[in-house]
DNA sequence: GAATTAGTTCCATTATTTGGAACAAAATTT
DNA sequence: AAATTTTGTTCCAAATAATGGAACTAATTC
């Protein structure tokens, strides 16, 4: 290895040197996170780029579709990313694997059941089935929510080993969304202790008040993918019993899912 | 593919010059069309670049999320895309206010409903409102058709002027899908000339065999934006009269959507 | 209507991308 | 199992694109 002068400028650039696309990336960040449109200037004051350079990055990313101006000349998400994602989603092999098994679990519990991917320490619903009185069918898929909090996040990070659980939540911060959020790294680490025993997960009110769920974890791509599980409802109806009693079959969903890629990927490597 | 003179080239580049960004885009648009997970060298014989640029530019797509290598170092589109779009979805001005408009033509009608915005020649859908037995329930979200053989895509193109619809089909392919779809600009015209006096569109199985539907063109953003709603179902049960019962319903739903969308906005402009 | 704020264009300077070639690792054939 | 071909990765001088300050226009606000 070579030991710089410039060790802090080498550095830099070895931790995340995307050059160009990097910036527009964070740039897209920027207007999705957003709860509106935005204004060029209050793009302006959150990114600390020039004017001229945030001008030209925004009308490339605009000229692509990656971004629309309205009419206001504000800058929101493009649609364009709609049509990409929705490639993506319909030709995902894990998700179009995992789909019959969550119709099942959902038919027999009657509660919504969620399929969620571990990235970072945050989950990301692949996929979710309701039944009928579906008030806000689709406002799941492709959202992100934190794992510490979540039935599935929790069951994903079980299954990692003790040194790579520890890097993913090294700089957590334990927002506290309900009274029951875990609200420490220890916390979160004797609960997934407990998870990694039982072999399945509990969210109780953790995430959202009134909102349980039992989940369990999907390991997949020779552990390359976390994945869980879940079967959701409100705690009026979904007892701490039900929970108990739906856990086997949460496993068994995870464990037929987990059997079924290895089938179909073949049992390489 | 892709025979082209040097002077073709250097028309596209001047046309459309993003730079950096449009090479990655394109790439991007490669591996999300491609129908599975493609290996280094499937995209190198598609993308006309040299080995060593591809390389480094699949990694940087790769190391941003925007891409993902399987454990065969096969690349597909990654998830970031799925969170991206989703937050761009569930955030849409447009889609929000039309959706209780969707659900209760929905209801009425008993047939699916879809909300479809005009993107040059295609069409993206942003929204599906089904009964109850619905089988595929996301797929249609995100997913773009040719304008011309649905009918969303007729009427949201017999709302433009001549001059912009000219610029629009002029170099559209029309491919026959089935044996009742449009098979050229003349007949597409005839067909528009039809819609735009009586104020809706149908499809009768021009897309796909055995599926009908009507459909109302929506002009939103001061006309900055082009779209439409329809009703649709199976031949054998969506009657052609019961398109024509219906259409008076569709269009005065995707008039409830404009005036809606009026008001949110403020008549500015 | 003057002053302020917002948005756009220009261009010499700077940084990144390019593409060929050399290198390394797998897969395939002999 | 050695040789060969195919596939994937790294490197660097040359080509290209991005940067950022300033000068400018347009839209608001006072």
């Amino acid at each position: 290895m070579e030991l710089s002068s410039d060790s802090e400028k080498a550095d830099r650039r070895r931790e995340r040197e995307t050059g160009t696309l990097g910036k527009l990336v964070a740039l897209l960040d920027l207007v999705a996170l957003a709860e509106g449109p935005m204004r060029f200037t209050d793009i302006l004051s959150l990114s600390d780029q020039p004017r001229g350079t945030l001008h030209r990055q925004l009308s490339h990313l605009v000229e692509e579709g990656l971004l629309e101006v309205d009419r206001d000349g504000r800058y929101l998400i493009g649609i364009r990313l709609l049509k990409l994602a929705s490639r993506s989603w319909a030709r995902n092999e894990f998700r179009a694997v995992a789909e019959p098994h969550l119709r099942r679990l959902q038919e027999v519990t009657g509660e919504t059941v969620h399929l969620g991917v571990l990235r970072g320490s945050e989950v990301i619903y692949l996929d979710k089935v309701e039944g009928r009185q579906s008030v806000r069918m689709y406002s799941q898929i492709g959202n992100a929510s934190p794992a510490y909090c979540t039935g599935v996040g929790k069951a994903a990070l079980s299954a990692l080993d003790d040194a790579k659980l520890a890097e993913r939540i090294a700089d957590l911060e334990f927002r506290p969304y309900t009274e029951h959020t875990l609200r420490s790294a220890a916390e979160l680490l004797a609960d997934i202790r407990d998870i990694r025993v039982r072999g399945y997960a509990f969210d109780r009110e953790e995430h959202e008040s009134g909102i349980c769920c039992v989940a369990a974890p999907i390991c997949s791509d020779g552990d390359h993918m976390l994945a869980g599980v879940s079967v959701t409802g409100p705690a009026y109806r979904v007892t701490s019993g039900k929970l108990q009693d739906w856990a086997p079959l949460v496993v068994a969903t995870a464990d037929s899912i987990m059997t079924d890629m290895r089938n179909r990927m073949g049992p390489k490597r």
